[in-house]
DNA sequence: ACCGATGATTGTTG
DNA sequence: CAACAATCATCGGT
């Protein structure tokens, strides 16, 4: 029975080539003693296949059909078969179950809240939204851009969905072809279904390579889309003359001190149709500018005071003239740089706010 | 096509 | 962290 090994290292010259073989310490101990019938019978296949390599194509097939009606053709194939499965499960165990890929994942993620690999329509609804935040509010204005940027999205989704389906099908046949092949072979060479399904899974491995490296140009793909259809700078659209009256006439009124409180600019907001944001932005670049050119704003700061003072003075004739507390001044001092009343003053040296000094 | 206006972003400062 | 300052990129009128 020793003999085994050396047979089955023999075999792999014949019908296994290209595979490793066996590990060194089995083909030892090839010492038989005793001049057993079996024994003899084994040497004499052992010596039929060791030299099988050295006859002509024609005379090595007659041998190997003869070896294989061999009456111990059978049990020996079942050996093999045996210690192959033992040496696979070995391999095997040493790379068992590697752990899911975080940048897969990543990838996943990103796909799946940019619509692309979701479900089929209202998929995008995600980042539609985030859109929809992004380009502040109003949405009339920016459903022509949306619908680009929703055609160009379904575009690169459709591409990746045909590529992976592709790639999923040419894994299919190319698993199938490479299964029946196996299948095939596992007549004449030992294949437990053990390596057939690790050699699947390896072909599954190399293709979910090539997936990724799909999945990672699509989500570049939508990363670009995005940058250049939602980035607020690029499509921006000015304020409606409404909204922006709501805010010069706000900036001009507190003129002393325009620096809406967190509620103030709720509200402000509200009133507009923009976020928050916006209208901290909108505060920002009007305080620098005015700022920078005073004389190039005072006719606007004359218009929004005038209409404010004319609003307070309706509002006065009308009710009681209780609280207009820094409104009506707000056009006195406005226009000769004049701090106006004591509590706006303070305001005024703590902010260093310097407007009103030409 | 040009150019000033304008909303947004980026980097710095207190 | 909010405000400032500089800058970007587009809008809108000419």
């Amino acid at each position: 029975m020793d003999e085994q090994p050396r047979l089955m290292h023999s075999h792999t010259g014949v019908g296994m080539a290209g595979h490793p073989g066996l590990p060194q310490h089995m083909q030892e101990g090839t010492g038989g003693t005793d001049g057993d019938g079996r024994k003899q019978d084994i040497g004499d296949i052992l010596q039929q296949i060791m030299t099988i390599t050295d006859q002509s194509l024609d005379e090595a097939q007659a041998r190997k059909h003869a070896l294989n009606c061999h009456r111990m053709k059978p049990a020996l194939f079942n050996v093999l078969c045996e210690i192959k499965e033992k040496t696979v499960l070995s391999i095997r165990g040493a790379q068992e179950e590697e752990p899911p890929d975080p940048q897969l994942m990543r990838l996943d993620n990103m796909l799946l809240a940019e619509g692309v690999s979701g479900p089929e329509k209202g998929g995008g609804s995600a980042a539609a939204a985030a859109a929809a935040a992004a380009s502040g509010g109003a949405g009339a204005d920016n459903s022509a851009e949306h619908s680009d940027y929703r055609a160009k999205l379904s575009q690169i989704r459709q591409i990746y969905h045909t590529e992976l389906e592709k790639y999923e099908q040419a894994c299919n046949e190319f698993t199938t072809h490479v299964m029946n092949l196996l299948r095939e072979q596992s007549r004449t060479r030992p294949i437990s279904p053990k390596e057939i399904e690790r050699m699947v899974s390896i072909i599954h491995r190399k293709f979910s390579a090539i997936q990724m490296q799909l999945k990672q140009s699509t989500c570049e793909a939508v990363m670009i889309l995005r940058s250049r259809f939602l980035d607020a700078r690029r499509k921006r659209r000015n304020f409606n003359k409404q909204a922006t009256e709501i805010l010069n006439e706000y900036f001009y009124s507190h003129l002393s001190n325009p620096y809406p409180s967190e509620e103030a600019k709720e509200e402000l907001a509200k009133k507009c149709a923009i976020t928050v944001a916006q209208v901290s932005n909108w505060f920002g670049n009007k305080r620098i500018r005015y700022k920078k050119n005073i004389g190039k704003f005072q006719e606007e700061a004359n218009m929004y005071a005038a209409r404010t003072a004319v609003n307070a003075a309706n509002a006065s004739s009308h009710g009681s003239q209780a609280n207009s507390p820094s409104t009506p001044n707000s056009f006195i001092w406005g226009f000769f740089n004049i701090p106006p009343i004591p509590c706006l003053y303070e305001k005024y040296l703590q902010h260093k706010f310097q407007f009103t000094l030409a």
